[in-house]
DNA sequence: TATGAATGAGACTTCATTCAT
DNA sequence: GATGAATGAAGTCTCATTCAT
């Protein structure tokens, strides 16, 4: 059969990738079967080939376009001018609310990450360190300007993205804290680590 | 041919649980082949099946005794009549030393969980409500004394445990830091997390 | 290798269904295996499951059609207003010849019954006791109008049933006897056994 | 271990005949395994090796015996000096209590013999020929003597067995008839297919 | 004689991928 | 751009059989 009436080429890709993306984040990357993800998608497995050349290409650029497309979200959302406290609660609150936003591409980020073939691999690493580099530069700044008093910046820095992202696995909606309350939270906890003066 | 001279199952059986471990921490659960675990073993594959009933099975004795050996580590390691503090401290350094030392085995336990069965996976998310609330219980001992000023029990406990975990990522023997030196530091980002009066 | 060309899906499905049916008449259901049957095909064995979900549903699809078609065909054969005497003969000429036919569709509609599961095996049960229910009635009509003499309706039903099945079992081709002479050996032999008052 | 105490041996030969001689009619040949025999008997698969040096010998010999067996009891049943009417009629009912007592050996003896090696299979012939050749004798008699009026001796003697041997397939305990009545039954439509002169 | 651990082959089935249509 | 049929490899698991103990 040829094409169906009213479907285009850019459709079925993208239904393709939100498949693929809500499969990967389930079950894993190597459970989940080409044809499991065209199934979800309404077309044969064949049909995947016209495009992603492979599973590999298919994992690799909802990684790819997660990575370009957070780092790009930072770069709106950043505002120059903020003294060091201000700068990182605003990271806070920005991280937060993208990272509970995009949880299943956050997800397989991680989670996929030694499934990526070495030249993938690299490059999504490469990406990650720019937008770790981000609340590292804010602690540095508020290292020499006296306002933070940090531990040790490296560690400092893992330990606040590891305490932010663990939030993503036990997080529900309708829990017992709502969104806002969540980032008032992690905003204090995250002003603690870095000897913040005093607290907001 | 039958069972080679000298070998027992026994020892067949501990070094499938080492390939195991080995290399569904390496590549992950669905990832790994019988055959991979055979062939770093120097048996067939189906000589796994003397020890194991199925693959599930070994992914959940894995993950279930490991599990069962951390409580009991912190079972012996825990130092009744401790201060809050020195109680967290404690117990900071217990998990980090017990983590590092058992790498695979906590990374697995995190990253597989969803590839348990309903049932191997409540059991596990059983046992690990019950280590995460040791921390919780000297949390709350912290917060009705007066020597901590715990900005909320429940989200504090779960940063805590997020930003431990978190340095399995990055840690590498010979790195920058040393054991000692890394305990140290997150005794300290702890302490401030938990709002502790004066460090140390 | 995808299609080869010139060959479609139906035709390799009918190719599939003759050398089953050929393979399981030979060597028995348990003792085939899709490798074999794939091979006698000219694919491979994975290429099987495009056509029949399981080897379960290849039996079932092969007994299910033979006892449909056998009864289509009888429904075809079946002469309205003969005597009972004349309706007999009609029907064990229909049977030798039907069965010696589909000799194999026969065979395993026999043989292989205990290996199909539950439910298939019910549906071919209800379709062999509509079957058996055309001689029975027949002798049920001879019975009442007095032309047969019958020592008990239903065994003697499934006497002529397991007599006329015997055949398969030692005819051959070529053999002593012609399929004319057999049937009108067998025609005769049912005769006795109904009490028929003259033979034709 | 070794032997268990209170075991011997030819107890555990029997134990292992019994066990594939239920598993072989219920589940056939092919789809039984040495391991399942085992588990019936309580023994482990290897030794059952210590008994029958392999699963094809275990057959032949349920086989082998089974038709010997038979070929005995016929021997003891068997009353010289009878008129081919009382001998047929002491056939069938030798037969018909005979089959159904050891319905299981008949069982897998006519569904298993094509699972027979080539050399098994023709011994195994050769005595089903033999003892086809008792009811065969009986019915030349008696064609000689004028007693019987037989439409063809081979097909006939053929469809007698069919016939008695279709019994199994329906037969149940605490069914419509006894054992007695389905002797008499067929004591009587035997004859008719001989034509007897007069029943009994 | 029995166990339990092993082999090597092979079972059914699924996989990523290809390609004629 | 999609289908459906194919490949060839590989998946988990079971098999008959062997043999040190």
């Amino acid at each position: 059969m040829a094409r169906r009436a009213g479907s285009t080429g850019a459709e079925t890709a993208e239904k393709l990738r939100n498949a693929a993306l809500e499969l990967f984040a389930r079950s894993g990357y190597a459970a989940v079967s080409m044809r499991e993800i065209a199934a979800e998608t309404g077309v044969q497995a064949g049909a995947i080939y016209n495009h992603f050349p492979t599973k590999q290409d298919l994992l690799n650029e909802l990684l790819q376009v997660h990575m370009e497309t957070l780092l790009n979200a930072w770069s709106e959302a950043e505002e120059p001018g903020l003294t060091p406290p201000q700068a990182l609660e605003h990271f806070v609150r920005f991280h937060i609310r993208y990272h509970l936003a995009k949880s299943r591409e956050v997800f397989i980020s991680y989670m996929e990450l030694r499934n990526l073939e070495a030249a993938n691999f690299s490059a999504i690493e490469g990406l990650r360190r720019r937008y770790e580099s981000v609340p590292r530069a804010i602690l540095d700044r508020g290292a020499a300007d006296g306002t933070f008093d940090i531990v040790d910046p490296q560690v400092t820095t893992m330990a606040i993205i590891a305490m932010l992202n663990g939030m993503t696995t036990w997080y529900r909606e309708n829990g017992r804290l709502s969104l806002d309350e969540i980032e008032a939270l992690y905003v204090r906890l995250v002003a603690r680590l870095v000897g913040q003066k005093k607290e907001d």
